[in-house]
DNA sequence: GTTTTTACCGACCAAGTGGTCTGTCATAAG
DNA sequence: CTTATGACAGACCACTTGGTCGGTAAAAAC
């Protein structure tokens, strides 16, 4: 039991210093003995946990990355409020723990997406799938935002969703380096523009 | 002279190979010896014309993606057409090679900058000031067609370009593996909408 | 108390990596 | 014709990579 829990321990400390590691310098550009050098433990003890670099990495998607795009993207669009507050709170807040770079889902899985893009087929399936789940929210969010009266009938959710999708993954790479805080605001300002030409008119039916 | 045609000649065969596999594969995860093994050529050659790796990737940047970035994306933004619809068929002409995955710039430079950022700070400056060409173009054109009678003029041209940027480069990277074709359908769709929000009304002044 | 299992160590390996260096051969200059 | 030079070849080097494997010590099981 002790041994188990031990173990658990250190598989999470392995996979929190990996993805910081891989999301600061890549996959590709970082060696397990990076990884290893930073907890101070050996070869051995990783290849004791995981069966391989790969293996560790998938680990990684399934317990850190789709935990965080729940908690910070899912979860809070969840609700019968308007979608489109909600959409904007939550990005709002996932815009801001990115200025101060902190691991905010979006960029992780943009940077991701681009590395393992044509190269490693089984990760990039995984890292469609989350992006599949988010947008499956999205468009759920958006549907009821229809239904509740809040979002004009005739707009098209899915187009909605691919577009907000494609703009928040685009903003968190076009933050880097220069004025993040202020490029967040006049993107969070735009973004309500947009939302405000698809929400319901008043005078329709 | 004639040794100095084949000079060039050799050294772009190596650029347009290299810049092709860099974008398939990653910087990082594509050795001299991928791209020497595509041309049949030694590494003798390559350290005969170039100092080192990152200095034929700069040249890179500078001879073929600011090229490719001027005629895809900021002559086709010049004249003083309505800007919106010069931004939109831009738009659609870039993403349209893109859906037959070849070289478009978006993609290539939202490459790039995940990989290098926090990497590599000198190629960071290349790529960074690139984007910062495009940006000043498109505010230019925004402010044209602001003038123009075409644009709102209470709009903030800096953050229509900071978000059209955003959202291209976002769907670009989201454009990747799944049905690129009809997401480009669905977002082309929806920055038509943003962009009749942001257009001049009839009844302001 | 002995045996088995678990967590971890670290030397080692083969396969690459960017980069160097000597050599060769065709062409151009003298 | 001789000489110098530029374009390329490819063996080589130091180093890093993911991964292996025999060992050790402590805790669990018996």
């Amino acid at each position: 039991m002790d041994k188990n829990l031990k173990r658990m321990a250190t598989m999470q400390r392995m996979q929190v210093t990996g993805l910081e590691l891989f999301y600061k310098k890549g996959y590709y550009n970082t060696s397990i003995d990076d990884i290893l050098k930073e907890l101070s433990l050996s070869k051995g003890a990783f290849y004791h946990h995981f069966e391989s670099k790969e293996d560790f990495f998938v680990q990684i998607v399934q317990n850190l990355i789709v935990r965080k795009m729940y908690t910070m993207l899912i979860e809070p669009i969840e609700g019968h409020d308007n979608s489109l507050d909600l959409i904007t709170n939550c990005f709002e807040n996932a815009l801001e723990t990115a200025v101060h770079n902190e691991l905010d889902f979006g960029f992780v899985l943009g940077n991701f997406i681009n590395e393992f893009n044509g190269k490693n087929p089984e990760i990039m399936k995984h890292l469609n799938d989350i992006l599949k789940i988010w947008e499956v929210n999205l468009v759920a969010a958006i549907q009821r935002g229809k239904f509740n009266g809040y979002i004009d009938r005739h707009v098209d959710s899915e187009g909605v969703a691919v577009f907000v999708m494609s703009a928040y993954i685009g903003i968190r790479i076009f933050m880097v380096e220069n004025a993040p805080s202020a490029r967040k605001y006049r993107f969070m300002s735009q973004l309500r523009q947009y939302f405000k030409s698809i929400q319901a008119k008043p005078e329709t039916v």
